[in-house]
DNA sequence: CAGCATCCGTCAGGATACTG
DNA sequence: CAGTATCCTGACGGATGCTG
């Protein structure tokens, strides 16, 4: 098993934290809550909406495993009818940089990646 | 449509480059076979050894895909037996950077999220 | 409004066996 | 050695309909 001890912890581990986070960005609406949810609070029909399409299935899954991994809170308003109100914790909100940093290396390199693929495609198929 | 302007690029868009690199980064080998390939080139076996627990076939998938987007290249030997060999090119080894910010706040927060997990699965199950 | 329940299709990922 | 060829499975994502 070769190491990567420039990172800490064991990449290959599968309860490695850097997979776990990994998964989560990995998964397909995760990141576009966190994005959303940064210029405060959104509701449950709000970030729907914001998202696109998104079923409420799917979204709710979402967002129980952002509250479960404590990267959002969830409140709910005692009221008719009921309103929920999603917010970003300190730590989620701390999550923003990173996905930030791969943001931008995908646009800085974007016309590379795109121009690879032609070649690639052209030279064989 | 709510946009999210402090990126680049409609994160929105299922064409938007970033979300392509989410998908890259989220499925289960890419990052890790960036990372095995940081110290050198390395051949089919190597990798595979490398990572643990890879079916041939899509190791083989997860190469070509990099190869595709110009992240590492594909070197065959002419040899007996054969021998072909995966290096990252400079745009692969860019890439290094913003996984370590990801990798860097998965380790940081860790402790944190398993907390969080942990209240939440006893306040409720 | 904010979801839960239910059913369904897809496809990444995996196991195994074989080959240039 | 470095794959390809097949077959298979499960989990993610989605569509639809209903409810507190």
């Amino acid at each position: 098993m070769v190491t990567v001890d420039f990172l800490q912890g064991d990449v290959f581990d599968p309860a490695c934290p850097t997979r776990l986070i990994l998964d989560r960005i990995g998964d397909k609406w995760t990141v576009l809550t966190v994005l959303l949810l940064r210029d405060g609070p959104l509701r449950f029909t709000q970030l729907r909406e914001g998202i696109g399409k998104v079923a409420p299935k799917v979204l709710t899954q979402t967002l129980r495993r952002l509250e479960r991994d404590g990267l959002i809170t969830r409140e709910v308003f005692a009221e008719v009818p009921p309103r929920v109100v999603y917010t970003l914790t300190p730590l989620g909100r701390s999550l923003i940089e990173p996905i930030t940093a791969v943001s931008d290396w995908a646009e800085a390199h974007m016309a590379a990646i795109t121009t690879a693929q032609r070649e690639y495609d052209a030279a064989a198929g």
